[in-house]
DNA sequence: TGTACATCAGTGAACGCGCGTTCACTGATGTAC
DNA sequence: TGTACATCAGTGAACGCGCGTTCACTGATGTAC
């Protein structure tokens, strides 16, 4: 990622090569010492502040031929993600796949982490639909812990399946953990879903402290997700069996938060 | 990573830049096209196969000198991780803060990524062997349930502690999950484990099919290292209460897995 | 209903930077006699 | 114990590819009258 934008100006010098006097590759930094003459520095855009990495959509598309282009651009994101990994995954490549050229991207993306973005959140809503859904369906009441378990097998699958469905969406689970931008939606939807959880529980288990319910909370997300990256990952170990423990390991913990009961409060 | 070898011959070609009657920036790929006449197709080398990614490394270090180096380069890209995260780690960071040259470090390593290995299977030996030294010492042993979620915190904090120790260690658990060569080694490091306290425990839970109680360790190992990620990752989550409910949470588990006595094996 | 004009959408062509990588070399260290 | 030689360790200098990014343009779509 460039953070000077130095096109206006430097285009002049050309193919100019490093001049004679002067050290190549110093040691210590110090690189972009900018010493093209004074010829040149007349016309030189004024030196920027350094810019953040900008991810506000460029474009927002009007006609219905862009929103295809957008649709298309996504699409060959996730097909490349799929194939090459992320730290293949570039514009270019997306380019070819979606049949456009470069600008054509950049109307929409300011830069390739914009994009991941755009699929990063995508995906998250589509997990996070699905356990509010299955939230507002009752999920999370039981009479009995066998009733909880299959309650809570249920919505795993089908986290993994929305997970296994998307292009790419493994990957996009592994960038979520990697990369910056994607860390924070990561984060966000993690802990928008605990606080849901959290709501649906707190009369259940009124005993138990705020601060404790809220990490019990959390950490049954967590873990669940790991399991879902557990199960695209390694698909030699049963996913059902998977689901299926991870799912027991869940419900066994918070029946176990009895132990707060009355204490400590 | 470059997979064609073209220093030789093309050095000779030096600057030149594209013919004229050539199509700049092909829309299908098709690059590489070679043609910078017969004069020097002579002394081409002979066009390569598609070469894999080189892990090995390239030399031992046998003075004492290269053994400090060898140490130094790995300093550097643990404290550039760090610093920069995956995305910007590169080898040239490597070498201001080792104060080498590039050479210096082809000397040892192939490519980053074998520098990732080697930071990589650190950790993870570093891991393992608390984890190993832990089972050894009856961790796994336990009279009351209390106990067991004792013992438990216990290892937990310690693999903690030793992530955290390691400078860039939360980044190198990241890259695990996203990097191709990394993947390996953590999957061969969880496994590894998992056989280890499978062994430990087959004899407590004998009554539990095998494919059971494998599944239920290796998840078991699977969640204790994504509560260490998450510590690391969400500080303001108190770290002490997420090791003590993600405890509870895995000992649970195993008491209930009393459910599978005497079934369907 | 048709035409003139404004705006939107995508292209062709290029450029420079950063990065990985290499070659021919100098300097440092070890060792046989 | 000293010297001659072999091997090991690191450097200076460069190069080319891939990638992100931009500019000035053409072609497509919408709309006012």
């Amino acid at each position: 990622m460039k953070t000077q934008a130095s096109h206006g100006a430097n285009k002049m010098a050309g193919k100019k090569k490093k001049a004679e006097g002067e050290k190549p590759r110093p040691r210590k930094a110090a690189r972009k010492s900018n010493d093209e003459g004074q010829v040149l520095a007349a016309n030189k855009p004024p030196a920027r502040t350094k810019r953040k990495i900008d991810m506000a959509l460029k474009t927002i598309p009007v006609q219905e031929r862009s929103r295809l282009t957008y649709d298309a651009i996504l699409a060959a994101a996730s097909s490349s993600l799929a194939e090459v990994g992320i730290d293949r995954f570039n514009i270019n490549l997306i380019c070819e796949r979606a049949e456009l050229t470069p600008p054509a991207i950049y109307r929409y993306f300011p830069n390739k982490y914009a994009i991941l973005k755009a699929l990063g959140s995508r995906l998250m809503e589509k997990q996070d639909a699905a356990v509010f859904a299955w939230i507002r369906n009752d999920g999370l009441v039981a009479a009995t812990v066998k009733e909880a378990v299959e309650k809570s097998i249920q919505i795993q699958e089908r986290v993994n399946a929305i997970t296994r469905e998307e292009p790419g969406g493994i990957w996009i689970m592994r960038a979520m953990r990697s990369i910056q931008v994607l860390r924070d939606i990561r984060v966000r939807s993690r802990n928008k879903v605990a606080d849901a959880f959290y709501a649906a529980l707190r009369d259940t288990y009124k005993d138990v402290p705020e601060r404790l319910l809220r990490i019990a909370t959390r950490l049954t997300i967590e873990v669940g997700y790991a399991a879902t990256e557990m199960v695209l990952e390694e698909p030699r170990h049963s996913p059902d069996l998977i689901t299926q423990e991870l799912s027991w390991m869940q419900t066994l913990y918070f029946t176990g938060l009895a132990r707060y009961a009355r204490k400590d409060r």
